[in-house]
DNA sequence: TTATATCTTAGAGTATACTCTAAGGCAAGA
DNA sequence: TCTTGCCTTAGAGTATACTCTAAGATATAA
């Protein structure tokens, strides 16, 4: 006998609310789902696995549209493995990307908290102005040609 | 004589559309540009380093309403030094934390990748159900565990 | 002077992803 | 039987961040 979860048992467990699990369903993500003869929905264990592919997909940053494209390719079975490849591929190209990105972000963030700190401690916000050419810090020399950069439209807007 | 760039010079050099520099003048990020007596926008050379904070802080991931608020205590100056590197020091916290979260998709998404690709060799979605248990490979077990995890209610939903 | 180009504004429209409401069906316990 | 509590649906509302249109002002070149 197979056991069965209702909508509010896997929003419990899944951390995705029952709204957004019936708006997913809506959207045709959630094709693999069961009903009951009344129309109420079957979770199965098994259904774990798609849901959990869909939330990986969707923090890695896959739009709803795609997702219900793999999704569609998940219930058609065999044939549609080697697309199935491609789109995992592509993602991680596209994550790679994102990592990046966030990683430069990073940097320049780090870098701003440092020179707030400096500010901070001698209560100027352009202290650097006033310092020598040879005591000003390689960091801000290495900010401001990034400002420049961006000033010239070398940044990448890709 | 001071140089000035419009709107356009703007938008082709920074990659933000003429559009979006209106919405985040509108918005209140725009504090600091000057305009011409007829209320044209008159964009200078020191411009361009808040404007590429404000692309940073977009890029990761702060929404407008806050950098809103970083731009107007970068209006107020030198009081608000302290609480500009709190707004850093926080947002770089909230970076970390984005970052691990997608590589950890990566992960996961890598795994799919090659999982696709033996499912591809082998003809089979699902090959491993009938291999038997000691040639099932250690990759497959553990992403069983995650979906396990998720399905159990494990998985941190924060 | 007139045409073209660029600027301005307010405000409407779009896309994405929820988030919730309203109206109603169905099943189990008091 | 009736109330409670779950489920269903369609569809409206929200938030964010643009994206564009329309109407009109201004500046420059022919």
């Amino acid at each position: 006998m197979e056991k069965f979860y209702t909508i509010k048992d896997v929003a419990e467990r899944t951390g995705i609310s029952a709204y957004t699990i019936r708006y997913y369903d809506k959207e045709g993500l959630l094709t693999f789902v069961k009903r009951s003869e009344s129309g109420i929905r079957l979770f199965t264990d098994e259904d774990f696995e798609p849901l959990y592919t869909i939330t990986c997909l969707k923090k890695s940053g896959m739009p709803l549209k795609e997702i219900k494209r793999f999704m569609e390719l998940f219930m058609q079975g065999n044939e549609t493995i080697h697309e199935r490849y491609l789109i995992f591929k592509e993602q991680k190209e596209r994550l790679q990307k994102q990592i990046d990105e966030l990683q430069e972000m990073m940097g320049i963030v780090d870098y701003k908290c440092w020179y707030f700190e400096e500010a901070e401690k001698r209560g100027d916000i352009d202290f650097y102005k006033k310092l020598p050419r040879e005591e000003v810090d390689e960091r801000i020399w290495e900010f401001g040609k990034k400002v420049n950069d961006f000033r010239k439209g070398k940044t990448d807007h890709s």
